[in-house]
DNA sequence: CAATCTGAGAGGTGTTTCCTATCAATGAGC
DNA sequence: GCTCATTGATAGGAAACACCTCTCAGATTG
């Protein structure tokens, strides 16, 4: 066989080659290289080798550059710097928290958590360049597995291999229903049963939290309606309003979908209530769990210390 | 003893990293460079120990860059664009007659012979990029040796141990006088021994003309005035018709001193005809010897082809 | 649940690299 | 002119490294 690949010169014979051009002196140079002088001069002689072309010029008084010697040298040199700025990047950016993360948030949860979670993140982790993508479980699931997202904060558990999931927090579901509708006579907790009498509009598709709600309708033997989707949280929350049915609705978004003046009311369940849990998850086999793993628990502090629009649960 | 330096990685090592990076796929990547897939595994993790930071995410099915990776990744391409760059400058220069080379002439010789000469070479190696450096023959010797000069224009014998010499061609001296000398009154050749008869000026130290001009009176008896000294040759001339006395001129300073109406009268004089060698001459332990010896080869065949202001010499 | 594909590990071999000791050539000093 | 110090190159052997083949455990796919 022949040896078709040519070789290519080492960082080693590139280093030796140019301590020697900088002192024009092996000895001195083999010095500066912490190694024997012959290592030296074998590495020059290799690079030479390897480069089919005469470097220096020796005598043994005296060592003179080549112009191809000298025209290498600066190449070299180039060589050299950008490993050092190789080095330097991965010292850099070996401090934790630094560097692009990217985050997939959930549509029922992205309005209601995302306006004051980033700005905490901007405060508390300043280098860490989030950017947020909002999908359906489904997809968001996938993308952190395939390694385009890094973190998502979804609903657990996910059920999917691989993750790791920091619960962040409890969240109850409420009962939505229009605000001339005959249950907004009483105001105590309602039992989940009362579902089985009433419409159910779901989310379409792909959301968790359609799943959640028909999780909840089963065990009571309710059923939803077939008919009507909404694609999004604040559009079924318009479609309770305008009558066609009652839904459930998580905690977090009650302040800002009943801000407005909607013509809605909300009454809580009796235990069990139903609710869902919000967590982050990211892959085991990422290199940053340790710091995701602290971006959960300050999350989790950012909740206690009522930063976020969510309530403490235990 | 603490291993205080830090090992920095190996172009291997960047490569087989690159490559996984770019196939996310260990197999392809260790195909696509030839080895066992093994033996990049190992590369690769060698490369992470070296960095102490994560660049991959493996799982048993899939390889994902960590942002650190990814960051590396954009480094590593550029240390290997280094190399190429040097690869390629290196096989660019190997071409023979390219790059820098630095010429010395001597005085007596630079104006006379370099209009032609440089021209000529421009055109037989145009990648040659000729500086030319005047000084005396003992300035110019030294920087050969120092290798601050390649290539030396001046008389032969130089007797400096290392240096190759390259005879172009030999020229006589003849002699210079004032037109309404005596000695204008007849036109053959003179026999040598006129000179001790004649105020002979010379040109100042270090300028090899003189010593050989010293050395034609010395073998014949005559010497020279003491008295005036000129710093270049068109100076000597000038004084010579000015009527300070008389000078020995290389043959081929004749057209151009004599060009003008200059009041100067030549006469050639008998065998032995004084003269002098002028020869093309490199350190030895150059790396380029065989193209100087071509340079050489060129400038003889120039002298052959009447190309050049210089007499063909047997 | 079997088949298949992933990257990692073990063991052994060949090459490379490095060191110490030594050499021939050069130049400085007496 | 002779001696001695200094230069880069060379020789031989030990250590380190990289590589290959064989193999394995885990995950995905049908």
């Amino acid at each position: 066989m022949f040896p078709i690949n040519e070789p290519t010169p080492t960082l080693a014979q590139l280093r030796a080659f140019l301590a020697v051009a900088d002192h024009l002196h092996f000895r001195e140079a083999a010095v500066s290289l912490r190694m024997s002088q012959p290592a030296l001069s074998s590495a020059v002689s290799a690079l030479e080798e390897t480069l089919h072309t005469q470097l220096l010029e020796r005598t043994t008084r005296k060592v003179l550059l080549t112009p191809a010697g000298d025209r290498v040298a600066v190449h070299a040199a180039r060589v050299l710097k950008a490993v050092g700025d190789l080095m330097g990047e991965v010292a850099h950016s070996r401090e934790p928290f630094h560097g692009p993360a990217h985050l997939g948030v959930i549509p029922t949860v992205a309005p209601y958590v995302l306006p004051a979670l980033l700005p905490m993140f901007a405060r508390r982790f300043p280098r860490l360049k989030l950017t947020v993508h909002e999908a359906k479980t489904e997809t968001i699931l996938e993308e952190v597995r395939e390694g385009r997202l890094d973190l998502v904060l979804l609903a657990l558990p996910t059920e999917t291999a691989g993750l790791v999931e920091e619960p962040l927090y409890d969240e109850d579901f409420l009962l939505a229903f229009p605000s001339d509708h005959p249950l907004a006579e009483g105001d105590g907790p309602l039992d989940r049963d009362v579902l089985k009498g009433l419409d159910i509009v779901l989310l379409n598709q792909g959301h968790c939290l359609r799943e959640q709600a028909i999780d909840v309708c089963r065990e009571v033997g309710a059923r939803a309606t077939a008919a009507t989707y909404a694609t999004s949280l604040p559009t079924l929350v318009q479609l309770v309003a305008g009558g066609l049915g009652v839904t459930l609705l998580p905690e977090s978004a009650v302040p800002v979908e009943t801000g407005k003046r909607v013509r809605l009311a909300l009454r809580r369940f009796q235990p069990p209530v139903p609710g869902r849990t919000i967590g982050l998850a990211y892959r085991a086999s990422s290199a940053r769990t340790p710091e995701y793993a602290q971006l959960a628990k300050a999350v989790r502090g950012a909740i206690r210390a009522r930063r976020l629009p969510v309530r403490v649960t235990s």
